[in-house]
DNA sequence: AGAAGGACCAGTGGTCCGTA
DNA sequence: AGAAGGACCAGTGGTCCGTA
């Protein structure tokens, strides 16, 4: 029940940023040898690479054909004359069936991508399975690198990881799930709002289900190929702690009492 | 059940070697800068550096005591004059219930180990859980760290892996464990040729189920905590093939032929 | 400002191989 | 030779932060 319909919902092209190549490292000052041997912390000089001041690769609009064969039309204001980087468009929030209108996806094309990387899953699953492999049961790092050979390159690990939370609401509550995105769409809020809302209704329903959130997403058969979240884990755990102090207070009748 | 008797099995005191230290790195050459530079390939080079002499550490001598706190008792051959560093004793082939004789360790010791490392998952289980943090479900590095920071130095994560299936095989057929320990014993044979015999009537086992030995250990209790081993999944995956392959040629009535 | 994602990092699973 | 285990390494889960 994976429709390829909803791949209608993605905007057609995508947002483009300049394509920009790192500054060889040619002697940034006078020894280098000197740098590697003084070097010692190299982890935190790793992160500082990035840092270091960047320049657009003119050589690389030459063979223009060898990186743009994405086949997204480049309809839009290329007037800097760098060569562009592709993006996907940015989230809003939409109301379910809502197609985004302009630059933006929204949020049915968001939970598709759930349902694609759960197919290439049951892709890498069964060839793990043909080869007499280790099979995974979520979705790893072999799962993402897989996608992305496939030719699916607007899915990767930290734009999934993000939104984990919302699926498991759409997945666990739709009626909620939807309302919610009525509500926040109607508000005119951002998507970072509407996914900051959406942890406080999966804390009340894990609430309901003895603040076992890994039971409840390993009960749901979409839901269990994704780790929880640990920010979720977090949220469920405080309140969790809360409840009980709470309820110790007024006389409830939990483990902490009596 | 797992029954704290079975700790006697263990013979007091462990073997021994020499305690050694790295030599300092100094100037194994002339231009030491030059071997940073030109060391490209550090990854092969890394291994290597475990290959450098090594020489017994006479400072350690002197403060003896804040190594030596392992309380077994030293009673035999420390005549060579270094500092000697602790290790279990090798096991040997012994038929339940038979306890080894003099610096040896037996079978019923090895499979006590197991179960002494299921306890301290469970241990590491519920801290986790207390916690609001990720459980992990089988035993992880974080639970070998666990039970050496609990005192268990004894138990060390290549031993476990290495001798999985044969605790495997404990669990899942313990008459047929039992009587290849009797008729290894009896041949005089070896621990690794033991050790090496489990796996045989392991994957006659995995054939009675449709060769998933993944389900099979998951199935288990006790073995579920365990990663399946490599070789042993392999042996299944390559046996069912051929076994696939036979029953074709004969006419069998599997997925192959019709 | 809000957002997408390359790339980093601490700690993992797996086991080699230097040690005795 | 047979065996125990320190320590290594490729690839993981997790997410920061440089980018636009």
């Amino acid at each position: 029940d994976t429709t390829n319909a909803v791949d209608a919902l993605s905007q057609e092209g995508l947002s483009e940023e300049p394509v920009q190549q790192e500054k060889e490292t040619a002697g940034s000052g006078g020894g280098g040898t000197w740098e590697i041997v003084a070097g010692a912390d190299k982890k935190k000089q790793r992160r500082r690479k990035q840092g270091q001041r960047k320049i657009v690769d003119h050589h690389h609009q030459l063979d223009h054909d060898d990186y743009n064969d994405g086949g997204a039309d480049q309809d839009d204001d290329m007037g800097g004359g760098g060569y562009e980087r592709q993006r996907e468009h940015p989230f809003i929030v939409t109301e379910p069936g809502e197609v985004a209108r302009g630059k933006k996806n929204g949020l049915d094309y968001l939970f598709h991508l759930y349902e694609q990387c759960r197919d290439f899953l049951i892709q890498v699953q069964n060839i793990a399975k043909e080869r007499g492999e280790k099979c995974p049961s979520k979705v790893t790092n072999q799962v993402f690198r897989f996608a992305k050979k496939a030719g699916a390159s607007y899915i990767n690990k930290p734009k999934m990881r993000h939104y984990v939370h919302c699926y498991a609401l759409h997945c666990l509550d739709h009626e909620a799930s939807n309302a919610l995105r009525r509500a926040f769409k109607e508000r005119g809020e951002n998507v970072g709002a509407w996914r900051q809302a959406c942890y406080k209704p999966l804390v009340a329903i894990a609430a309901r289900h003895g603040w076992d959130i890994d039971a409840i997403f390993n009960a749901h058969p979409r839901l269990s190929i994704w780790y929880v979240p640990t920010k979720l884990r977090q949220l469920c755990h405080s309140e969790r702690n809360s409840a009980q102090a709470s309820s110790s207070i007024t006389g409830g009748n939990d483990h902490l009492t009596f």
